[in-house]
DNA sequence: TTTGATACCTTGTATCGCAAGGTACTAAAT
DNA sequence: ATTTAGTACCTTGCGATACAAGGTATCAAA
């Protein structure tokens, strides 16, 4: 039970940066969904598909996010997500936001 | 919609630290809800009453806060919240929690 | 005794993450 | 030829929770 709690409150803060973690993602390559899947793991941020596929479309009808088919040679063809002009605007609005937050905290927890 | 979009990015970051927020402004002092809103205020974390209310009780239900009635000279009584030796150690674990995603978005933001 | 300030709390709505389940394509094994 | 395994896409239903709005109670001053 304590540690359910703790893993909860860790899923929470990932939570709130997992838009950011994706744009963050996307702004040093495009990628396709289950690749970002495992490259987040690999940051240790956990996601899986029902999570993030509705958060890709979310984003795409925002406009950050735009995507094309490309074959692949294994298996299914792959929907490559890459940023837009207003993703990367976004991103640096995040980049302010999360800088704010961080300061924020290093403040109340002195 | 823009300015929209950019203040729902930064609320859904405050979500993801608020529980670790609020334990940490009580760990310096115990306060009261109204109080709290206010401390939080000043450090830039928006909450609203129907947000910090039934986290509050949440929180005392998992054992993180006891609370305790004070009279006041101007109002009714206030109830003031205060950590619990076991909401100490999970503001432990949300220090290392926070110091790994911290760590990961720097990492990832490179 | 009404008004204003302070403080508590609840209800209803909308959002969103996640578990679970489903479709489709390719290649290799039977 | 058909089944199996791997990869990739997507949707549905549930539960948690933040927030707007509205409600109750206490005290003091007008």
């Amino acid at each position: 039970m304590n540690e359910n709690n703790i893993e909860n409150i860790k899923s929470q803060m990932r939570k709130g940066v997992l838009e950011y973690c994706i744009l963050s993602v996307l702004d040093k390559n495009d990628a396709y969904a289950s690749e970002l899947i495992n490259k987040l793991k690999e940051a240790r941020i956990i996601v899986v598909e029902g999570t993030l596929y509705p958060l890709l479309t979310r984003q795409k009808n925002q406009g950050l996010l735009t995507y094309r088919w490309e074959e692949s040679t294994q298996g299914p063809p792959r929907k490559y997500y890459s940023l837009t002009d207003k993703g990367r605007e976004v991103l640096q609005e995040m980049d302010k936001a999360w800088k704010e937050i961080v300061e924020t905290l290093d403040i109340l927890r002195k």
